[in-house]
DNA sequence: ACTCGTTGAGCAACCGTTTTCCTCGCCGAA
DNA sequence: TTCGGCGAGGAAAACGGTTGCTCAACGAGT
């Protein structure tokens, strides 16, 4: 028996027609039992379950593959490297797609279009269920082109085109979140330190905090945003700039964490003490920056794995069901520390 | 002729049957033109290039696969997370197997091993040509059981067993660049901060940063290595310790960017000058931290995106040919800026 | 003129599963 | 006893390429 499976089997791999002839059955009865569809007798499906587990038996996917005409498999690609913004999104979907026994298949395209078309040439040769595309930034970008036939989900960064399925971290509320949570402990003139205006991050969130300050009592400390750079050096000068210009500010709001990080080490470094006399909130709740800063970072965290896996519940919709187009906003969630 | 292509294939993807057909041949005679074997007459072969062009055909990867018994896939293991050490890595290796047409499966198991299992069992049903382990920690891990027949390599946490293919960073040379860089800027009480005792990393770092300096004229400030946590909070705590016990110190080597700019932080804060007085130098050469430190921060790279090239390539090697066992190294590089 | 070697191209088997018919035997009912 | 129906299981055709083998035709050599 064994030994009559082992010589039919050069590869070391059982195929199906071993299990077949060690149960005793043809093969298409055996791949019955396997699925479960087709009607038979318990004992003989149970023969053919047995032989599976004598031989260790797993079924080729390369065959089912080519005969299902899909492969199990989402492509996921990455429009600027991996990095601190991606990755979670990427576990995320990881996480969500593996439960569901289809596998990722990643995609780097370095932010190159050659690369880009490459890729998708690769995916759909492949014949991929979907694909993810990720970028880094949150502003919306160019939908892939010349897919047919493959659905496709865009993740943090959306498409441009709103007929395509996207999503998206909520720049609006996460504004909200921070902005209710200074005024909620008592502020009243608040400073805004954020990226380059160019970055659709900065300009929402800055948008919807301004619009909440002036529905408020508080007030915008300085009288204006304080674009610049993601970096901590921005986020120190900036600090100084608004101790000169506005000296009773209780409160910053930055863009990010490390903006956030610049600002509470100039405020230490200037002696003001920080949440007593000045609060600091942060965006983005990166670890080695928030817990490092001192005072360790009250911040905004976009659930950038949520994101991620809410994008590839979208995608098997999309796969096995009907695509549900539009931006899909995951909210943020905020993250109390003791810089306020 | 184009719409009877169109009609054959419902499914929009023309199929080889179909170019065979258009350029007037065997599907055979077709399938030899596009590998180049077999031989035939110039113009045949052209006719069908011409059919391939016309159809836009690609070849079914699935069919291709199940013939081949092979993928043209690697599975790319991360042991815990993606973080900041097995990204670098993974972006190598997939650059390397993307040029030669493999594509990347990725698998993160998040330390647990019935994750892990599971992601392997669902490797080998895919038939993948060989697998990329990287975990976040230098440290040796145990080999992956249960695989046969395909070839495995270890990128940055090599495998226990040497038979195994391993490729990890040269701890040792990078200490030795750290050490002498120092030793050549003229340093010669070198306080050494690290990480838990208990990774290899550090242990390996330490001993041989100790070993250079007992057969150097330099001496181990405070006389024995500082092992602690990879934080910045580790690192100013150690820093204000040294200074207490050691006071002559000329030069700090830390295990880390973050214990670097800790240290850094702290000696600002306590106003010894970096470098005048004090030279810092880091470890990893991570972007965040060390250009952001004041100053800038003297550190070593251990080129992770090499880790992985290298590691691609000698699971290239291994799958086309023979694996070449044991652990390579991959040589460090010295990044010198302002704190040194 | 006849045979041999060469070359171009087609035929068909195969890779491993799934799925759609079919067949066959057995049962109960007339 | 015979017929209809039904349930279990088998045969074979897909899925889309690859490749070894066969075969016809043609030119060259005797």
């Amino acid at each position: 028996m064994t030994e009559a499976a082992q010589r039919s089997t050069p590869t070391g791999r059982a195929k199906l027609a071993d299990v077949a002839a060690l149960a005793g059955v043809s093969v298409g009865t055996a791949s019955k039992a396997l699925s479960g569809s087709g009607r038979m007798r318990p004992e003989t499906r149970q023969r053919v379950l047995d032989a599976v587990e004598t031989l260790g038996f797993r079924p080729n996917q390369h065959a089912q593959s080519l005969h299902a005409g899909r492969s199990w498999t989402v492509g996921l690609m990455t429009t600027d490297g991996i990095g601190r913004f991606s990755t979670p999104v990427l576990l995320g979907a990881e996480d969500a797609l593996g439960a569901g026994k289809i596998s990722v298949l990643l995609c780097d395209t370095r932010g190159d279009t050659i690369r880009e078309q490459h890729h998708l040439r690769n995916l759909m040769d492949r014949r991929v269920d979907g694909i993810i595309v990720t970028g880094r930034r949150t502003d919306p970008r160019p939908p892939l082109n010349g897919v047919e036939g493959i659905p496709i989900v865009y993740a943090l960064s959306p498409s441009t085109d709103s007929s395509d399925t996207s999503v998206a971290s909520d720049d609006r509320g996460g504004a909200h979140l921070a902005i209710e949570h200074l005024l909620a402990t008592g502020r009243g003139r608040i400073a805004h330190v954020t990226g380059p205006e160019h970055h659709a991050a900065a300009r929402d969130r800055a948008r919807h905090a301004v619009g909440l300050l002036e529905r408020s009592e508080a007030q915008l400390a300085g009288g204006r945003v304080h674009f610049g750079e993601w970096s901590e050096a921005w986020g120190r000068r900036a600090a100084d700039l608004v101790l000169r210009t506005a000296p009773d500010t209780d409160a910053f709001f930055c863009g990010n964490d490390q903006i956030a990080r610049g600002v509470a080490d100039t405020l230490r470094e200037r002696g003001r003490d920080v949440p007593g006399e000045i609060a600091v909130v942060g965006y983005d709740n990166w670890d080695t920056m928030a817990l490092a800063s001192r005072p360790p970072l009250t911040t905004i965290d976009m659930n950038l794995a949520e994101i991620g896996r809410i994008a590839a519940l979208r995608l098997l919709e999309a796969i096995d069901s009907e695509p549900v187009p539009g931006v899909h906003t995951v909210a943020c969630r905020l993250v109390v520390r003791e810089s306020t």
